[in-house]
DNA sequence: TTAATATATATAAGCACTTATATAAATATA
DNA sequence: TATATTTATATAAGTGCTTATATATATTAA
């Protein structure tokens, strides 16, 4: 068990499931001791019973947190050692009425001290602890509730990955990776105009030299994406050129480049950043608001895919 | 579930499993979406593979909390999936030593961005709830190394019962029970001697009217044990005719007639409370050494099966 | 050096759940 | 009023452990 403890978080669930081990394995033997022909695992339904009854398996299910299945398994096996009776439904045949049998309400008092004994063994086990555990577990599950583990930690792993991505100034070795990655999406959703070509074949002389800049996303040593910042007017900009290949797509990649091409156009005293796209590319113009560009009237674009221009006011 | 909540301690086992289902359940999701092909279970071993290897079923066994069949199970899966490979120990063949293969070391930097995220959204978690949830496991875990649960709850029991355990004075009703319960374990173990018949039958002229007392211990509203005060001088008295009927021995029914006995002793002034046994009556004799009566020289008895003979000072 | 005992691992069967699916009856809809 | 949908329960199969037991080898004791 040393190791275990050595792992800390990463081993809580394994560490959960060995503590329930113990409490709920150690129950059992309690009942074999004290000769009565009982299971924990009888306990919850058993009394709910006892409770509140007739219940059919459907009631019993939402309130005891085992699946339906189980409830049915579980309820076949009271009903069988006698200490659970069946009552046909008359107006809903097909619901199955249960309630504690004479055998069943006989053997509360039996059961009734081994309960206490339980909750007296658990209050003190808590207060030897110094730790309020009914609040804890509590507090654990309405947490749950509102997000699941699931949701937790693939929220970390996104902002892991995203944390990973280093954005890369332009490097001549680069030159190609830039004409490539546009290519990739240019040929998928539209056709590769001569506009186009211009830039992507000459960053060098068509951006850069022009007061542009072309940026890279690199992600565990690989080029996945770029973007570049077009020189239109000495206070405006463009955003353009921007794209990442496809299997790395969803992990904020496309995100990271805009927000750097932004902090880029403040630098060079941008008033206006903007940029064009089309319609049909429903993610990046779902990215493009979310960082506050805005439609603009329409425009007379040099590209023929361009159905849509959107600007950012920096200041 | 808001039945459960409503039971409190009783059901912290139940809650418990609820919980850890939740943990696990939701990391085998995570590996599903990242598709990686790996499962929550193995994640103890293959990590404690990572980290110390090779080791034998065995020793892996011993650091993680499951059986020997359980390792070897998830071994197997491991061999099979070819994250794992096997070793045969050239002193000693019956051991397999087991370490990561190629593609099990590769497999790790895939993994590590799950386990990270899995760990920081435990520690998330527990940052929200406020409860530094690892060292209250940890207490907990402790807590039950020291008493498992099913000792604490045996203790809580016998206590339960103990107290339910009452003491009533003679009343000329219980005068049969009085002869009944002696004669129960004088024919168990020993013959009934003349000397024993004319107490057990006339315990109102021969015991009560001579200045002793006869007790009685009622559970569950029967009549389950008895024991006599019986007056031998001014201020000397002894303890005798001590039964508990067989089936709810073990519950310290004794303990509280004998308690009882020494109290009535006290408010006669007695300065000597003294008893016979046999040292063959084990259980008998450790419980009167607990109460402070100690062993006193031989001495002549009435009775036949008397072999030793103790004594309590009182003052 | 042989027999008894201990150790390392494997196998079998069981348990307490789960998910997936089937079946039958009740209810809603066209 | 027939048909589709929903609801209540049952059944089947799978999972991830457990306990009990078998088997093979190593170690110890006679």
């Amino acid at each position: 068990m040393e190791f275990l403890k050595q792992l800390g978080e990463v081993a809580f669930g394994t560490r959960l499931r060995l503590l329930t081990d113990r409490f709920i394995q150690d129950g059992a033997k309690i009942y074999q001791k004290q000769n009565i022909d009982f299971e924990p695992r009888w306990f919850t339904m058993f009394y709910l019973l006892s409770q509140r009854s007739p219940l059919t398996i459907t009631e019993i299910t939402a309130e005891l947190g085992y699946t339906q299945p189980a409830v049915t398994q579980i309820a076949n096996i009271l009903v069988k050692k006698g200490l659970v009776k069946v009552i046909k439904d008359k107006t809903d045949t097909r619901k199955r009425l249960l309630a504690l049998s004479p055998k069943g309400l006989d053997m509360i008092s039996e059961l009734k001290p081994v309960w206490q004994g339980f909750e007296n063994a658990v209050k003190d086990l808590f207060t030897e602890t110094g730790f309020d555990m009914m609040f804890i577990i509590s507090k654990l599950e309405n947490a749950l509730d509102e997000k699941d583990m699931y949701h937790r930690i693939s929220e970390k792993i996104k902002q892991e990955q995203f944390d990973k991505i280093e954005i890369l100034g332009y490097k001549p070795e680069y030159k190609d990776l830039f004409r490539d990655l546009n290519y990739e999406w240019l040929n998928k959703y539209f056709t590769i105009e001569n506009e186009d070509k211009v830039l992507l074949l000459n960053p060098e002389e068509e951006i850069i030299a022009k007061g542009g800049e072309v940026i890279f996303a690199s992600h565990k040593n690989n080029i996945v994406g770029t973007a570049a910042l077009l020189k239109y007017r000495d206070d405006e900009y463009e955003l353009a050129k921007m794209a990442v290949t496809e299997k790395v797509q969803g992990r904020q990649i496309g995100k990271k480049l805009a927000e750097e091409i932004i902090r880029l156009a403040k630098e060079k005293n941008a008033k206006v950043l903007f940029l064009e796209t089309n319609a049909k590319l429903t993610a990046a113009m779902k990215l493009y608001k979310k960082l506050g560009f805005i439609l603009t009237e329409n425009h007379n674009s040099k590209y023929a895919r361009s159905t849509i221009k959107m600007e950012l006011k920096l200041n």
